[in-house]
DNA sequence: CAGCAGATTGACT
DNA sequence: GTCAATCTGCTGC
């Protein structure tokens, strides 16, 4: 089984909940004619206007952000700290900024090619190390997830709910009253296999 | 193991 | 100028 989240996956409004599913799909990049796959262990949703430690709180809107208001099944990358690109799933309809982040995958296609690209390394646990792995850069910021080089599917790998870690966002310390929000979920870490 | 500093660009005050 | 949705290598226990 292997198929293509559709267009609707991605225009749902609840993003929470999207970011919970997204547990257990299989993130693939086509890099000239190279594709790797890992499956999604640990996801973060950012909820737009309304939501602290998000790009587009208050509505802001910025050159770089402006994928974050594309239609739900676009891609948002973007640089952070300098160095590291990391890759964002956008949800909900054109002009609603939700958005989650991919923080970990287990290799499943062509784990060679990543460790390549990781300089040896075997970590992907971090969003950075996802990028890096499976080669997804700031250039893929605004493709679109069902046609263009990055795609997400479902392969019919399923995650238990006892099996899913749920709690605070990494990183947004900034953000107020909205970093205690439980919007990080991830899969048990004894449970990380297929 | 923990703690910390450096990397390096974009957004904002 | 300061800080940021991070990662790595080095220091010192």
């Amino acid at each position: 089984m292997r198929r293509t989240l559709p267009r609707s996956f991605y225009l749902r409004a609840d993003v929470v909940n999207v970011a919970r599913e997204l547990l257990g799909m299989v993130l693939t990049t086509d890099m000239d004619g190279v594709a790797t796959s890992g499956i999604i262990t640990e996801t973060e949703a950012y909820a737009g206007a309304v939501d602290q430690a998000s790009h587009a709180y208050m509505g802001r809107r910025t050159d770089r952000n402006e994928p974050m208001y594309s239609r739900g099944g676009t891609a948002y990358v973007y640089l952070c700290y300098g160095i590291h690109h990391l890759f964002n799933v956008v949800t909900n309809k054109t002009d609603i900024p939700h958005a989650v982040l991919i923080r970990a995958v287990v290799p499943l296609d062509r784990e060679v090619t990543m460790l390549e690209r990781r300089a040896g390394r075997p970590s992907t646990d971090g969003p950075g190390k996802v990028s890096m792995a499976l080669g997804i850069c700031t250039a893929h910021s605004g493709t679109d997830l069902i046609e263009g080089p990055i795609r997400l599917e479902d392969r019919g790998i399923r995650v238990a709910p006892n099996d899913v870690l749920t709690g605070p966002r990494i990183g947004v310390e900034y953000a107020g009253s909205d970093a205690l929000l439980p919007y990080r979920f991830r899969v048990a870490p004894s449970r990380l296999r297929r």
